[in-house]
DNA sequence: TTTCAATTTAGAATAAGTATAAATCTATTT
DNA sequence: AAATAGATTTATACTTATTCTAAATTGAAA
């Protein structure tokens, strides 16, 4: 079944982490329905999440802190976290084919995708570290 | 300062983490203490399982589940996860210096290290799957 | 309209981990 | 040996992120 029912408050939560620059977490993504009066129900902002995450229409990312980010980029990418400000950046340059064929050959595993998340030092952080 | 100070319960933790074959969580640790004879305070598991993550002894995974696994090696490599039953693997091929430097020059980012977590499904899963 | 499934809501429940303050241990000084 | 002081452990309370539950609401179809 591919059908897809926006809801209000789907449509509302949708057009958040679409509009989002930052990859927001679920707390991020109630605030700003706040901001922009709305006021649902704390369950129903994750119930949508997890919805259109179902629908592939967002991801959910899972970086290493507390809580999930999402993301309404869907094609191929992985990320970069800033170990000073926290600051999530997109990863576009794709990891090589044939480092998940090894991968495959040494596990034995058939392999699916890989998630990864890069750290470091962001440009900003790095400058002001330099004074 | 590099100074160890391994207490009963310290040293009891890490070994339940050297000798696990299977890169265990907190409850995991707890149960296997449990299992020796030993009855620590829960606090005192987490406690110990960071203090021997500070000092490089063992290294914390987060591989997207819910709880941090454990695991003592602490030589570079990665893991991958069975989509099917959970069981989580080593991966050793590194990953090519060559890709992380196209990650720097991409993102401004001073970059320090990736953490992959690669999905698949294990052989067992997939004979099992077969018939 | 009536009906029924899907959805939302408010709030309780759960899971993993952290914080706190008192008790205990351990090494050093007297 | 006794006293002191710092580090550690313990029991328990707390926090945070998320899921669950049961009742209320919505909205499409009959
Ligand atoms: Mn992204
Ligand atoms: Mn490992
Ligand atoms: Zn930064
Ligand atoms: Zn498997």
């Amino acid at each position: 079944m591919k059908t897809i029912n926006l809801t209000t408050q789907r449509q509302a939560v949708y057009d958040v982490v679409r509009e989002a620059e930052d990859h927001p977490t679920a707390a991020d993504v109630m605030n700003r329905l706040v901001e922009r009066g709305h006021s649902f129900a704390y369950g129903t902002v994750y119930n949508s999440l997890r919805y259109l995450t179902d629908k592939e229409m967002i991801r959910e990312l899972k970086l290493g802190e507390t809580a999930s980010r999402y993301d309404a980029r869907t094609d191929d990418h992985q990320h970069i976290v800033c170990e000073v400000c926290g600051k999530v950046g997109e990863v576009m340059t794709p990891m090589p084919e044939e480092w998940l064929a090894k991968v495959a050959e040494e596990t034995g595993y058939e392999v699916h995708e890989a998630h990864i998340v890069v750290e470091g030092v962001c440009a900003e952080c790095r400058s002001k570290r330099k004074r």
